[in-house]
DNA sequence: TCCTACAATGGACTCTGTCTAAGTCAAGTA
DNA sequence: TACTTGACTTAGACAGAGTCCATTGTAGGA
């Protein structure tokens, strides 16, 4: 947490309060906000930062590889935290909720040649679905 | 293709000019068209269809499972004819392009218990990124 | 052919996200 | 500490994708 903010300080990132609301809302485990999320929260700490600042902010953290874009739903995108150990994710059909999980194995070698078309093949996101166990009891 | 249409037709689908160009331009492989560019395209043999029917009509077929909702990027959903054989994509970070892909192994397997949370999976997506021929070429 | 329930229409509306011009301020400098 | 400046923030307009709804049209059964 600290750790990122002298991160980013270290970077030649100006620090403004608006920067390290943003920065302070996206932290812990299984954190997967919305930007609208992320700015009702900074709005807590902060009342009069915008909406623009929040998207500006994301971007930027996004950029510098200090968080990551996620889009399990075909809504809105949410950001998560957990940039620094890979991972893919586990959502529920039901409510939407998120957890990062780490599968066994490297996804990647599943893609044989004879189906990569050419294509130089760089990355792959895994996301699985289900129902979580609180939808499941009701 | 007419397969599709005598399908729905079967389940009862009752059919209209609108929705029989609709599912006539969803067809082929590796198509993955966005509802607008579904709309574009019934547009050219049914000129006074509506944005609005062809959002229902994709909705159905989805609903039906005739199509399968895709979203590669984080803009437009794409639709995908290709339902009836499980599938992945493999996307040019570049261009956007699209090309279904068969991966070897289940990668459902992949997920341990331990990585469960008390979810019951039922389905995972597999998204694997690169750079498409033509792209490495420019 | 007539009826009626279901489908199509178009326009307003919502939700996400981007852009811009003007004002503000963090941090380096003296 | 005060000054300066370029980067940051703001509010609001704007844009793209998708949904909703009241009205109009029509497929297909009687």
């Amino acid at each position: 947490m600290s750790d990122l903010l002298e991160r980013l300080r270290g970077r030649g990132w100006r620090m403004t309060a608006q920067r390290r609301v943003v920065a302070e809302v996206l932290d812990g485990d299984h954190v997967h906000l919305t930007a609208d999320e992320v700015h009702a929260r900074a709005a807590d700490k902060l009342p009069e930062i915008s909406r623009a600042t929040v998207y500006n902010t994301l971007g930027e953290l996004v950029s510098l590889g200090e968080i990551l874009e996620v889009s399990t739903d075909h809504r809105a995108k949410r950001y998560d935290p957990n940039a620094h150990r890979p991972h893919h994710h586990l959502v529920c059909a039901r409510c939407g909720a998120i957890r990062d999980v780490h599968p066994t194995g490297n996804p990647l070698t599943s893609l044989p040649d004879s189906e990569r078309f050419g294509f130089t093949v760089e990355g792959v996101e895994v996301t699985y679905r289900g129902v979580c166990p609180s939808c499941a009891a009701a």
